[in-house]
DNA sequence: CTATTAACGGAAGAATCTTCCATGGCCGAT
DNA sequence: ATCGGCCATGGAAGATTCTTCCGTTAATAG
């Protein structure tokens, strides 16, 4: 690990994780140091990239995008040319959260976010297997999220 | 979608999921009402589920996490007891980022973020495949993440 | 032992938050 | 059409917080 973060550091880091509307007051207190050094901490954070930026998390199934699917995606030819076309395309696609190339009997893994089964259905036949390159996918439904999006642990 | 939402709370939503740390002031302006108005509006976003926290995004290689591996699980049988024992002694490693009961070929995928292949063939031989009633396991490792974690968009 | 550097915390003006209150719009009932 | 009830809104203001400046302290090298 980079080891030019302290124990104060590793403290904002894992507290900001936790909680991103920590006041810089009441980080400063969690992380035991003054307001002033707590700020200059965090700024360094982001600055050097350690912190990437903070994202409010919207409930899926209140804005109607319940349902989790997992699609495993094997392109016709493995050029460079299919694969960044095949990236290209999937990342403009607004309902896909991942897309990882893999080493394995797939691919592509995408993980996906619809209203419904229905939902899902109709964008498989019109967008995923329209994607270019695309020899099969596999598509497995997600019956329950056990754990979803945990934060890092380090 | 949830129609309780007004065009305000939606641009509230997108704005504070793109970035967590807007002042009251900005987010007000930004969605062209009163701060008395914004205040008001997000804390009942949060009030009603809406949103369900904010979280700071720490760099995975920076914290030594930088690799990403997907791997599916079967397990040796399908009973409920089998299923609950798994999915309680997996949502308690740390590593793991995701971990969903699937319909298809697998019974679960798991998401998991470690230093490197060394890192991940430790924790595959001590800590995956002993996992309670797990028959076998098939590795993903991911090669590219092409996107991770990407915003929900509604 | 001294000089240099870097990080720290106190302090204070500026900005923001959070709540109260009066106003205005909308809808149903008369 | 008019009235009354009901919300939601925005202005205002005290309390809180942010952000920066500055003097001090600790650590290191010469």
């Amino acid at each position: 690990m980079a080891d030019e973060l302290d124990r104060t550091d590793l403290k904002i880091l894992r507290l900001l994780q936790a909680n991103g509307r920590l006041s810089n007051a009441d980080l400063a207190a969690a992380a035991a140091v003054s307001p002033a050094t707590c700020h200059r901490r965090t700024q360094r954070l982001f600055e050097e990239g350690y912190l990437t930026g903070v994202r409010a998390l919207v409930a899926p199934h209140k804005v109607d995008r319940g349902t989790l699917v997992m699609v495993g995606v094997v392109l016709d030819r493995s050029t460079p040319e299919s694969f960044g076309a095949f990236e290209a395309a999937a990342a403009k696609l607004k309902f896909v959260l991942d897309c990882h190339l893999v080493a394995g009997d797939f691919d592509y893994f995408l993980k996906i976010r619809v209203g419904d089964m229905a939902d899902f259905n109709r964008i498989h036949g019109q967008q995923l297997i329209a994607l270019p390159g695309v020899r099969q996918t596999r598509t497995f439904f997600v019956m329950k999220e056990v754990v979803d999006n945990a934060p890092l642990e380090f």
